[in-house]
DNA sequence: ATAACTATTGCAAGTAATTTGCATTAGTGT
DNA sequence: ACACTAATGCAAATTACTTGCAATAGTTAT
């Protein structure tokens, strides 16, 4: 994990640069946390997390910002009220599967939605493009079935 | 459009009874701008359409959340920031392709996301069903392209 | 129709998420 | 080590949304 993280830094450095960004102790300290939960976090569960507080809610509010701007981290909307961040350096392009009882999230990788969306362009009168796409499943775990 | 609410309204009515609702003046006036937008609107467009105020805010958020709890009308997140409804008693399954810049959005009807949702399921030992999904399209439209 | 029952409404206030301005601090390149 | 500029923290503001409660309007049974 120090090993990833050493590695991983490296280059999400050179990421942060082109757009003019530090990567600071507070921003190290959010990454390895977001790294570490390997799921989407929310700003609540993040300053929960850290007893110390290597960044301040607004600050955090502000690299969360930043860092979504480079790609080196995902913002996430799983119609649980607020905003997710996830660290996305070492994943592929994926989706969520998200327990509407207790938010427990799930990474989906087969994604076959490109081909999909090429259709939806090609169907389109009006739009130019289309460069991203969200889709999340909403579902019931099997503990919270029982 | 008369005759399509008309015809409309008379199952609306019965759809809000099975959970004892009831299809008050303001709640109609809310129905027919939602279906004459004919696309997804927030808290704050309803009340700027609204010169005479058929409802109130506070009680504007009570019926968009007691409406979409029937499936009349349906939430809808399309990363523009606040939550957006849409009327949906005529409307088949169906997503949104949303323009970044100027927040214009389509309806796109294909979807072949079923059977994903299927292969999805049985591809996670966490989940035990999974009942909905969101898949949201973001581009660039033609207008906001040149 | 009318009365009784209960959902709906509006007001005032509260909560939670997120943003902004500004002075201080810390990274980066020379 | 110096200069330049991004990042940080504080206080305060904004925005989205929620809650409690008394008054009102819709529905059902008579």
């Amino acid at each position: 994990m120090a090993q990833c993280k050493k590695a991983g830094t490296k280059t999400i450095v050179e990421t942060l640069q082109t757009k003019g960004y530090r990567l600071t102790t507070g921003r190290i300290a959010l990454l390895e946390l977001l790294l570490e939960a390997g799921r989407p976090l929310n700003v609540r569960e993040i300053l929960e997390s850290w007893k110390g507080h290597p960044l301040n809610q607004v600050t955090l509010y502000r690299a969360l910002e930043n860092l979504s701007d480079t790609g080196v981290i995902n913002r996430v909307d799983l119609n649980t009220g607020t905003a997710r961040y996830e660290y996305t350096p070492n994943k592929p392009h994926h989706h969520h599967l998200v327990c509407t009882k207790c938010d427990v999230v799930e990474d989906v990788e087969s994604c076959t939605v490109s081909t999909l969306q090429k259709k939806v362009l090609s169907g389109s009168r009006r739009f130019k493009s289309i460069y991203s796409h969200n889709l999340e499943f909403f579902g019931i775990c099997r503990s919270c079935a029982k």
